[in-house]
DNA sequence: GTACTTGTATAAGCCAGTGATATAAATCGG
DNA sequence: CCGATTTATATCACTGGCTTATACAAGTAC
């Protein structure tokens, strides 16, 4: 039973407490519509700039036919915009509208009062502690990104 | 602008490193065919045993037809089983089967190898400090779940 | 026992993903 | 500079997973 004892125990112990911590951030997400890769997707956009629709499949880990249909959608929805590259004639470039950066700015102010709710009903040591460990947590989701 | 200063910065700052640690999260959950809600109610069904259906629907926040969808398909790949509940003809009573507590358990274990690896890659006080705030992070699913 | 309520199932429709394939633009070897 | 190959995106057919609306059978209340 015994294999690198100390690390694997500290890989359950974090994936128990990830697994819940999971699937209540879920619960918590706001329901507007907008699927995970939707959401994720109009960050990255918003975040960082326009990209080429091939970096986005790649980049949200979904096939190609999948980024196109998406970026369908978000499109319709007026959320983002389909342009041409000048410098690639097969490319196209994905750019978010206004109207999209409100709706993610929209998303994170609601998670944002939902999450302060739920951490006002916690112990301030907890709230402490949680505080203190999100630089670790992010760095951790930045290693996991590659 | 300022408006409950204190727990409102908190909240941004908690939803921020939420949002990508969530992101990151998603990445490295196991993709063997499973959607969030079929994972995350076999994991209802084996640690807290049988539910009726109408409780899987409430407790999984999904339309009562989905769950019925859903328990139609776990059925179908031999995860779970329907049976009758000797007490009300009406209800269903769905329990998860050995096939089904494998599959948990092995997602578990994947889920569990993949966070022990970013996790070394992580300096020590970086480390600790997750392990740290463990519990304050269950206790904070655990409210968010009511 | 009729009327109401509750638990599950069915139907129709949209969203979101897949693999296979098509097509146009870019690149490359001769 | 041209045919062959590669690259970027789109289209097609299909499945899964969710929704609302509705049906129906079993329990409950009077």
């Amino acid at each position: 039973m015994p294999r690198v004892i100390e690390v694997s125990t500290d890989g359950a112990l974090v994936a128990s407490a990830f697994e819940r911590l999971y699937e209540a951030l879920r619960r918590l997400a706001p329901r507007d519509g907008l699927s995970l890769t939707a959401a994720s997707t109009l960050r990255r956009l918003q975040l960082r700039g326009p990209h080429r629709l091939s970096a986005l499949h790649v980049a949200e880990g979904v096939t190609q036919p999948a980024m196109t249909q998406l970026v369908t959608r978000l499109e319709r929805d007026g959320l983002a915009t389909r342009g041409p590259d000048p410098a690639d004639g097969r490319a196209v470039v994905v750019t978010i509208t206004e109207a999209g950066r409100t709706l993610v700015e929209q998303r994170r102010d609601r998670y944002a009062a939902a999450l302060a709710g739920v951490l006002h009903g916690l112990a301030p040591a907890e709230h402490a502690v949680i505080l203190a460990a999100l630089p670790a947590l992010e760095r951790l989701a930045e290693t996991i990104a590659e």
